[in-house]
DNA sequence: ACCGGCCATCAAGAAAGCGTCAAAGGTGCG
DNA sequence: CGCACCTTTGACGCTTTCTTGATGGCCGGT
């Protein structure tokens, strides 16, 4: 989840922020003054920053300021102001944007995106645990007890189902359709084949399965 | 020195951008139209680019896509629209800011300066090993026992998509996309042939490969 | 207890994908 | 205009993977 820091005096506006921002996903905290701004960042070590220049306590370049000394993470600055020496000022300091007030609040999510993506490029992906394995379905890679496993095509294709339905049973005519395409009906000797490749790569006994369980005469399951 | 691909179909625009960044120590490049840019974009490999969106021949939003495709140099739009759709819609098709004219030649410095700033010294260690070879992907260098080592274009693209995605299989159909173009889907002959040549220049023992994996059936890895 | 259905495992032949070599178009440059 | 380099093709062994068939075990129904 990326954490933004919401820095703004006026209660409405920091409120208003923080409903946006936590509706598209994003988990948000707020300060009111730049003291504070400071403290909770160093705190919470946000992803991003929205910076209000208004404050009562600092000038807001000295906030910018606080926070490179130790973080990169990107600044989006908001001002009433829009005179381009205030932007430079503060473009300058530190800043990664800058946006005037009024501002349309999609517009400010679009370049919240735009701020967060470039730390996002080389980022991780999720990864699935199945007994002593893990699968990072991203990647396209496996690891098991610090060695890498290399599954082929289909057998990706396969765990690739039911890893996206954790828990739940998925039919074989359903598993069929999926990786073999719409033809493939009643072949459940690929399944066999294949789900017995699958066991043998990931679970540790692979005559009595954990996690790639069958559920016989209707399909397969994956249980976290 | 800091290479800025300007494009702007307005000569005397595009003519008061070249001075001013040339003023301020960038080396400056223009084009007047998509096609050219991204052609321009290819050959120079600029650090960043100032893009005017309202160009005669192609969309805005397709150049930005034909450039996020070959870099991640940031893109600065420049648009006479304050729509906020079009913004939004610039800044998710992959552009980093958005500045709407007529607008202050010093402010766009700034801006200029802070999307230069963060790719600098965004943590990106530009140098990536592979093997007993170094590769800098910004400028486009790789050493290799003291001597340097050529690539074509071509191998530049392929191998940037690989190592922009350390770890993550890619799989042929983007490596197609990306690097030749949306039209190509099948030619994995062309990925076999340019990896060959990759390997033939990057890895000690080209038969038998340790960073640049095949993944059959799906497509390439590298592995740092 | 017998039988039939379903599943796991093993063992081939068939097919697809890969690496490599070689050579024909294109393009830019001197 | 010719040259050099790069890109695009084509073809051929070779390995890996997919497909297919056969065998034996487990379980529920008769």
């Amino acid at each position: 989840m990326i954490k933004i820091l919401v820095v703004d005096d006026e209660p409405q506006i920091a409120r208003a922020l923080r409903i946006n921002l936590t509706a598209h996903g994003y988990e948000v905290a707020t300060a009111p003054d730049g003291a504070q701004a400071l403290r909770a960042a160093a705190a919470l070590v946000p992803d991003l920053v929205v910076l209000d220049l208004g404050l009562p306590d600092m000038d807001g370049t000295e906030v910018i300021a606080g926070l490179r000394g130790w973080t990169s993470a990107p600044i989006l600055v908001l001002s009433g102001r829009a005179a381009s020496a205030e932007k430079i000022a503060a473009l300058d300091a530190g800043a990664d944007d800058y946006v005037t007030k009024p501002f349309d609040i999609g517009e400010l999510l679009a370049r919240v995106r735009a701020a967060t993506r470039r730390g996002n490029a080389g980022g991780d992906s999720p990864a699935t645990e199945i007994g002593s394995a893990t699968v990072d379905l991203a990647a396209r890679t496996v690891k098991r007890d610090g060695a890498e496993v290399r599954l082929t095509k289909t057998e990706w294709q396969l765990l690739e189902v039911l890893l996206r339905n954790p828990g739940k049973l998925v039919g074989q005519r359903e598993l069929l359709h999926r990786v073999w395409g719409p033809n493939y009906d009643r072949e459940t000797n690929y399944l066999r084949q294949y789900m017995a490749q699958l066991r043998r790569k990931l679970e540790a006994d692979p005559a009595r399965p954990v996690h790639l369980l069958t559920e016989p005469g209707m399909g397969y399951r994956f249980k976290p």
